[in-house]
DNA sequence: GCCGTTTTCGGCCCGACTGTTTTCAGTCG
């Protein structure tokens, strides 16, 4: 098994964190940091990378020194570094910085005066009163290892459709102060979000915390200060709220959506032209010179708008600079779903309901999808009940108005790549998915290897939830997504995005990849009940982040072209 | 350790809150 970019990402992250804890120079701490945040958010796997020739040392934040010690930890699996760091900071230091209120400075002298390596160590001279008297460990300190030792929370992420239901109704309890917005990266729309933030413009800044205290929902304040406030939601969710002048909203707003690497270049690009850009505006010297709105800021850097799915610091600040960012595919773009379920299988509605839904949205039409007879329990399709649909297709379009229902399948690769289904019976119909539902623990190679068989056929149109994964629940397959990828744009076979919150599969750097192969995609619902269509703009928003035109979507297509399109 | 329309050296984003402080370091985002 090859060295994963996330291995060393994982492993650059950990020599951060123990070279901040020896007390080394900071910007090279923040230089491995960066170049973890760069590997993390590269499409292709390092290797490839190699493979091809590519010099490691023009991707961003990494320079000759780290391109030397990434082909090293690839080439051999270790990293010299790192070891010589965990021989001198043994155990568990490196993971202890996650306790709240435990920096390396007070890690370095736990570890120099306690000889504490471990949480187990901790634990032992918390109990044995011997923290009484290091400088820098009061009482309350004391107090908030403890419970953090008590019950080790474990770092949540929350899949992004249930951060925003909680964030809906908290900003509608805060709006009455004045103007709110959730940024972060709820408002980058990642897949899953770790805390909000929240910014507000208010008169009275202070009252804003005061307010958000008296929550009802807030189990636990962390801090309450004048202009910020951070509480723990019983949910177990982390809300920042902070309260700003209305002259400094488009800056706040610029800085608490982040990314942090983005913010950190923007910051770059000022201090370059000698002003100073802070979540209060963009100065020179003291005066302001913009921050009432985020696309000030970003014309006075010299920049193009860019949109918040876009800011992770993967090279959209060049293109902003050239003017060249791309049109970001929209919800208002989406002509129809591609991948729906009737009460002919595992879904709620009939199939008359599902195209009224669909109608309802705006959409000119639909591909009814129901699954395959290998899907049992879900009632499956065999041929013969197929051609029984496609009879009942007939009629419902028939009674239909500017709309069109497709006859489509979401059939299933069997283990051997294979499909549920005979050619004669696909042959038949408008649209193929094909999707895996089973086998989810094959080898790498034998599972690509199952897909790829599958895209050959040339009556699939689409690869359904092409990873299998469910967010929080279920880790995707194994697979190998470059190798997906590059059989998906020889055959022309299109990859979707699934909309529904917990696969949101293809995700946001795979799309980007598959792009970058020039493949086309289908951002699609997979509903299951009426209500399910609105999951579209869950799709829409990974999309995005993966940089898609309407061009790159095909369901952005009138259905005269989406029809040529299928055609391969 | 990285990086360059001030530069191959000398910079590197910036501010709020907390706790332990007698004026600020550490942590966090």
């Amino acid at each position: 098994m090859p060295v994963q970019n996330a291995e060393v990402a994982a492993m650059f992250d950990q020599a951060a964190e123990l070279l901040e804890i020896e007390g080394q120079n900071q910007f090279r701490v923040r230089a491995y940091r960066r170049a973890a945040r760069t590997i993390e958010g590269l499409p292709q796997s390092i290797k490839s990378l190699l493979a091809a020739g590519r010099d490691l040392s023009d991707l961003p934040g990494i320079g000759k020194d780290l391109a030397g010690k990434i082909t090293e930890i690839v080439e051999t699996g270790h990293f010299p570094l790192l070891d010589t760091l965990k021989k001198e900071l043994p155990g568990e230091l490196g993971d202890m910085a996650a306790l709240p209120g435990l920096g390396p400075k007070r890690l370095r002298l736990l570890h120099d005066r306690l000889k504490v390596n471990t949480f187990d160590d901790l634990r032992r001279v918390i109990g044995a009163g011997r923290l009484h008297g290091i400088k820098g460990f009061g009482p309350a300190i004391e107090q908030r290892l403890l419970s953090a030792l008590a019950k080790p929370v474990a770092e949540k992420r929350f899949k992004l459709s249930v951060a925003e239901a909680e964030a809906d109704a908290l900003a509608n309890f805060l709006r009455p102060s004045g103007r709110v917005v959730v940024a972060g990266s709820f408002r980058r729309r990642r897949d899953t979000v770790g805390d909000l933030d929240l910014v507000v413009t208010a008169e009275h800044a202070a009252a804003v915390g005061d307010k958000l205290v008296a929550y009802e929902n807030v189990a636990e304040v962390r801090a309450h200060g004048g202009t910020r406030t951070t509480v723990v939601l019983r949910s177990g969710i982390q809300v920042d709220v902070r309260a700003v002048p209305e002259e400094s909203f488009g800056a706040a707003l610029l800085y608490f959506t982040g990314s942090k690497a983005h913010n950190i270049a923007l910051r770059a690009i000022a201090v370059r032209r000698g002003w100073k850009l802070n979540e209060y505006g963009l100065f020179s010297g003291r005066r302001r010179i913009a921050g009432s709105t985020e696309e000030e800021v970003y014309k006075k850097l010299g920049l193009a708008y860019i949109p918040p799915e876009m800011r992770e610091d993967r090279g959209e600040i060049a293109l902003a600079q050239a003017n060249a960012l791309p049109q970001l595919v929209t919800r208002a773009n989406i002509r129809g779903d591609l991948h729906v379920h009737s009460d002919w299988t595992d879904g709620t509605a009939s199939i008359e309901a599902m195209a009224k839904a669909a109608q309802a949205l705006g959409y000119q039409y639909m591909a009814l999808t129901d699954h395959s007879r290998r899907v049992a329990m879900a009632h499956g399709l065999d041929p013969a009940r197929l051609a029984k649909q496609s009879r009942e297709i007939d009629r419902i379009n028939a009674r239909l108005r500017n709309f069109t229902i497709l006859k489509g399948i979401e059939v299933d690769i069997l283990k051997d790549g294979s499909l549920d289904l005979p050619d004669s019976s696909l042959a038949k119909l408008d649209f193929v998915v094909a999707s895996v539902h089973s086998y989810f623990d094959l080898t790498r190679q034998a599972q690509t290897d199952r897909i790829i068989q599958a895209m050959n056929n040339p009556l699939v149109s689409v690869i359904g939830h092409p990873t299998g994964r469910l967010i929080g629940e279920r880790e995707p397959y194994e697979i190998d997504m470059e190798r997906l990828i590059a059989a998906a744009a020889t055959i022309r076979c299109c990859l979707e995005i699934n909309a529904q919150p917990e696969r949101l599969d293809l995700n946001d750097l795979h799309v980007h990849a598959a792009k970058q192969s020039g493949i086309k995609f289908a951002i699609s619902t997979d509903a299951h009940s009426t209500d399910s269509f609105e999951y579209i703009r869950f799709g829409v928003d990974q999309a995005r982040r993966g940089w898609l035109t309407a061009d790159d979507v095909i369901n952005t297509r009138s259905l005269a072209d989406l029809r040529k399109m299928l055609k391969r």
